[in-house]
DNA sequence: CATTTTTATGAATATTTATTCATTATGAAT
DNA sequence: ATTCATAATGAATAAATATTCATAAAAATG
């Protein structure tokens, strides 16, 4: 039962390729790892203020691609962040198993400067930060986020 | 068995209230006039690219108002437009019964400058225009469409 | 004008989506 | 920890929408 990043998930599957209806989206989020029925997907869609139009569904009209009903990232990291470390230009960061994914397409969604790219595995985030300060100042920012 | 007419009718509903339903959408071209099927405006919202949000049906995206698929002004008034007068300053349209409501729909949306705005009966539009010089001028640019 | 082809349409139906109802999980308050 | 309230969810179902199939109108063609 994980609202927040099933609803992330959706966002991303959308950005990606094209979805014809919700049997359909419910493919691609198993195949992320969601496994939900029909009707939550109804309620994510209108959560997200989704529309549907010829080819598919679509994100909402003027707003950006993270929606504007979106949990904050750090609601993400403080529920499923358990460690970070850092290593050269490099963060490691744990989630509890099964996360990784989901928060890293957050994480890289919320754009920071400090990130170059991330790996997420099952439950190790890998980021990539341009030098050793700039990996310490994003360490210290999640942190902080873990309360 | 129009559809034209009744497509821009859709537009038009669409740009004042909201329509909630297919059904919904029947009934207000039924006052209008437009007595259609529900099969039929499934598939003019297709032909017009909109799309359905969790508030009710929506123009399409980027595209103005009149979409990108619409027969112009000028096949309208060919096919319903019977008889141009002007009077001063101002237009008496004749249409086939029945025809003038859209049409002159179909006209306000053109937004030209010469028009200062329309009425429109069963089968007559009243067209006001600035002064007596720009009623002519849109008089023969009506008629030109005419063939 | 007769014939063929294309287009538009509605009724019936298949498919998709929203909602209801009951259940389970989550969190707060004591 | 127990109770209470709130939120999330799925199964079943209701409601809405898309499609199929048949038909009729309009347009093109000979």
């Amino acid at each position: 039962m994980n609202k927040s990043l099933r609803q992330r998930a959706v966002l991303d599957v959308l950005k990606h390729g094209s979805v014809a209806s919700q049997e359909d989206l419910q493919r691609h989020l198993r195949r992320r790892g969601f496994k939900v029925g029909q009707a939550t997907l109804s309620r994510d869609i209108r959560d997200l203020n989704l529309s549907k139009t010829a080819h598919g569904y679509a994100l909402p009209q003027g707003e950006n691609g993270a929606g504007v009903a979106l949990p904050p990232v750090s609601r993400l990291v403080r529920e499923f962040v358990l460690d970070i470390r850092s290593a050269q230009n490099l963060l490691v960061i744990k989630t509890i198993v099964g996360s990784a994914q989901p928060v890293a397409a957050a994480l890289d969604e919320a754009d920071w400067p400090e990130m170059v790219g991330t790996i997420a595995g099952d439950d190790t985030i890998l980021i990539v930060c341009p030098d050793k300060d700039q990996a310490r100042t994003l360490a210290s920012r999640i942190e902080e986020m873990l309360g």
